[in-house]
DNA sequence: ATAGGTGCAAACTGTTTGCAATCGT
DNA sequence: ACGATTGCAAACAGTTTGCACCTAT
């Protein structure tokens, strides 16, 4: 942990920027909550007990920072909100997300199935692919015994 | 044209809804510019042309509805604007997306092909897919023949 | 008359920005 | 001292909501 942190800290300058204190304790709250999908306002007040003077403004800085360094990621799902996940060291890792339409909670998959299709893309469309994503939308095993009572969005 | 005009009325007045001139002016747009993934500003300006009284909150207001009633597709890709699609007809079609991070242009692509993966999730993650949505991000074929100057995106 | 629908303006939410104060070197 | 960074408040964009009016039953 205090490694990663030490690299981001190197990655950080070597492109003029410093890892400042507020900087730090925002980089931490990710760290400690890799596999959240944390809006901004969540890695908010999670900061504020590290950092109580913290602004908004500054973890909104940060995180856009981050995200231009490809530190982090930036993503969105439907719902209006910028979520924020650090990105895994190794390989640009595509990540798939199980979205519950119950109980709104996003789990991860990490397997890279989609090569294939890449490949089928650039043949037949001739598009070259730097990026994807991939959502489900649907009903996790947490939700699918409790009965379906109220399965209509919103 | 004015066959699927009759058809979406009939799916409103079906659930108790009724197909105002507003909410015709509406849905005229969307039918003109089925392949343009319009947001509600965009579509607002549009239907000020053939009803210029209008306004933006009765767009959005038409558009959720329309959008509740499974008639259009709201989605969105991360900048923070809604765009709304008329889905087509048949079958729930899954389109996928081609976004040029040159241009900024979005294709779609009809073909169905993550029934696999779906059954796939069923099996090893115990997740019922309702929906999904792929996008991939990448250089169109219009753009890849210009040299390729400006990749980074914003 | 009554319920649904509309236009307008005000409210709200998430995010960005201007600026003066502050910090680290 | 200097430029980078911060906190705050104000500005902003997209969207939603309250409400009085309107319009078809």
């Amino acid at each position: 942990m205090e490694a990663r942190i030490e690299h981001i800290k190197q990655q950080l300058q070597s492109q003029g920027y410093k890892l400042t204190p507020q900087r730090e304790a925002t980089v931490r709250v990710l760290l400690e909550n890799e596999e959240d999908h944390l809006s901004a306002e969540d890695v908010f007040m999670l900061v504020k007990d590290k950092a109580p003077e913290i602004g908004l403004a500054t973890v909104y800085r940060t995180l856009e920072l981050l995200s231009d360094l490809h530190i982090v990621e930036k993503m969105n799902f439907g719902d209006g909100v910028a979520r924020y996940d650090l990105r895994h060291e190794s390989s640009k890792h595509h990540h798939h997300h199980l979205i519950c339409v119950v109980c709104g909670s996003v789990d991860e998959i990490m397997d890279d199935w989609l090569l294939p299709l890449e490949e089928r893309l650039a043949k037949e469309y001739h598009f070259k692919v730097l990026d994807h994503r991939l959502d489900f939308q649907g009903v996790c095993w947490r939700c699918k015994d409790k009965e379906p009572e109220d399965m209509n969005k919103k």
